[in-house]
DNA sequence: CCAATCCATAATTCGTTGGTTATGTATTGA
DNA sequence: TCAATACATAACCAACGAATTATGGATTGG
């Protein structure tokens, strides 16, 4: 199981933290007082989420005089693809083995 | 935002929990019996993570006699799999928007 | 230079959750 | 029938996490 996965399902795992990645991967970069506006959310509480997404490689941040702009970064999903398709995939390989067990018993 | 997706990222957030589902896609059907007994938990944390599971569609059960079988259900993945594309496909999207934008300042 | 703005961090509170032990319910085997 | 097995549920506890308010540090505009 890989660490990577782990980080990345715990990160996403809370409703306001991946409106906050889902909104930058929609509408691209955006400033701390941008996404706390419509975050529902106090403006440390979205600086603590904010701080955990680029933890995890989610976003990137971009300092410019007073304002910090987020990006998010979505290859850093692609673990959670790679999981996803592993976990279908062995389901998949031990249906074939049935699959090839029946046939063989038909014989 | 899906509430289904948020179902199953709090459902995969938990490393023990997701192990047992992992276990079941990789080894297919098993007791409750046999996965408390690597689970490195109790039985009755492993009923529970089962019963979590079972919530979000991630598993299905079985009962025979007095034990009870659980098993993966890899489809219940699909809305994950439908998130990640679709966040990376907003990515791609923006990009492919500047991407054009960017040619035809060029001209 | 000073007040205001933008963001981050600290300190605290409180609900959620994952773990435990204890117990209940159903089924099996002797 | 009775003890043992398999699992689920209950009750409780400790730790974690997400929110708040308060504050600090840096930057900008007047």
């Amino acid at each position: 199981m890989s660490d990577t996965a782990e980080l990345l399902f715990k990160t996403l795992a809370d409703p306001t933290r991946r409106a906050i990645f889902e909104r930058l991967c929609r509408e691209g970069e955006q400033t701390v007082g941008a996404l706390t506006a419509s975050a529902g959310v106090s403006q440390p509480a979205v600086s603590k989420h904010l701080g955990v997404l680029k933890h995890a490689g989610l976003v990137r941040d971009r300092h410019a005089g007073r304002q910090t702009h987020y990006a998010a970064q979505p290859r850093a999903l692609a673990p959670l693809l790679d999981w996803t398709k592993q976990m279908a995939g062995f389901w998949e390989g031990r249906f074939n083995q049935l699959d090839d067990l029946l046939k063989r018993m038909d014989q």
